[in-house]
DNA sequence: ATAGGCGCCTGCTGGC
DNA sequence: TGCCAGCAGGCGCCTA
């Protein structure tokens, strides 16, 4: 679910909430979530102060004046700070009491496919993204980065867009929808990319993902933003979900196809292979 | 190097 | 009305 522009969100409305406050418990339920909680974490971080927040690509990251905590949201993962006294929902996975009471950080998660990590420090955050060779903002990339990931790659463009190490937080959604403010087939293979493709891609991609971020994020069913409020940029759609309506630009119908295993919607008309 | 399939989970929808 | 297959914003692992 929660892409980049939904990240984004979270991490913003969280903010202010957030810093500067204290844990005071934590509380975690019995089922797992796709990384098993550390025996004993909660010890460590009891007491610590919410020193920052921030993104990276997909990822939260909690910054606890050194020790830092790790978050992805999976298809389903919401995490909001809310009043104490307001009922915990079915799914809530872990629970961080805030200072005084009042408030608590709630991790939920139906599906379960999120995870909650905690890190020593940057340092090692910094290596567990390494690892897994996460690539860059999708804001500011190099210009010969971006060709030459594109153009090395002999798979489709929605492949391209959709793997992490290339790009770091454009998920199914935002890539169907830059592939069509790019006018660009998802099929196009990166070898076949010429100069201004790339470039005509590369800014379709930021426009779409800054725009999606003033519409705080799409809320198709479960995700809701840090202060719990849904998003919506899903009434702007051009593509995703629109099977069998007509093109916002031409007024064919937009098909959907299955491309690197994921449902792709494009536009046969405007949607040309280069 | 890349594609494709599966598994991880739960809930909802559409078709019979 | 009721049941069940299929599908869903992600990701990692395996095989070919």
């Amino acid at each position: 679910m929660p892409e980049l522009p939904e990240v984004e969100t979270v991490v913003r409305e969280l903010r202010g909430p957030l810093v500067g406050r204290r844990i005071t418990s934590v509380s975690c339920g019995r089922k797992p979530l796709r990384v098993p909680f550390a025996r004993g974490w909660s010890k460590d971080l009891v007491g610590r102060c919410v020193h920052g927040i921030e993104r990276r690509g997909k990822w939260i990251l909690v910054d606890l004046e050194g020790p830092m905590l790790v978050v992805h949201l999976g298809m389903t993962g919401q995490f909001t700070v809310v009043p104490a006294d307001i009922p915990r929902r079915p799914h809530t996975h872990i629970v961080f009491g805030l200072d005084d009471g009042t408030d608590e950080l709630r991790f939920r998660d139906v599906r379960r496919f999120g995870s909650v990590c905690l890190y020593p420090d940057r340092a090692a955050v910094a290596a567990r993204l390494a690892a897994q060779k996460l690539g860059p903002e999708p804001f500011d990339v190099a210009p010969d980065y971006w060709r030459h990931a594109v153009t090395r790659a002999n798979r489709c463009l929605k492949a391209i867009l959709l793997d992490q190490r290339v790009l770091a937080g454009v998920g199914n959604i935002y890539a169907d929808e830059s592939l069509f403010e790019s006018r660009l087939h998802p099929a196009t293979l990166g070898v076949d990319m010429k100069p201004r493709h790339l470039e005509r891609l590369r800014q379709a991609i930021v426009a779409v993902l800054e725009k999606a971020i003033t519409f705080r994020g799409s809320s198709i069913r479960d995700y809701i933003g840090g202060s719990g409020k849904k998003g919506g940029f899903q009434k702007e759609f051009r593509v995703y979900g629109r099977t069998g309506e007509p093109c916002l630009n031409c007024g064919v119908p937009i098909v959907v196809t299955r491309m690197a295993g994921r449902s792709t919607h494009f536009c046969p008309r405007c949607q040309k292979r280069p």
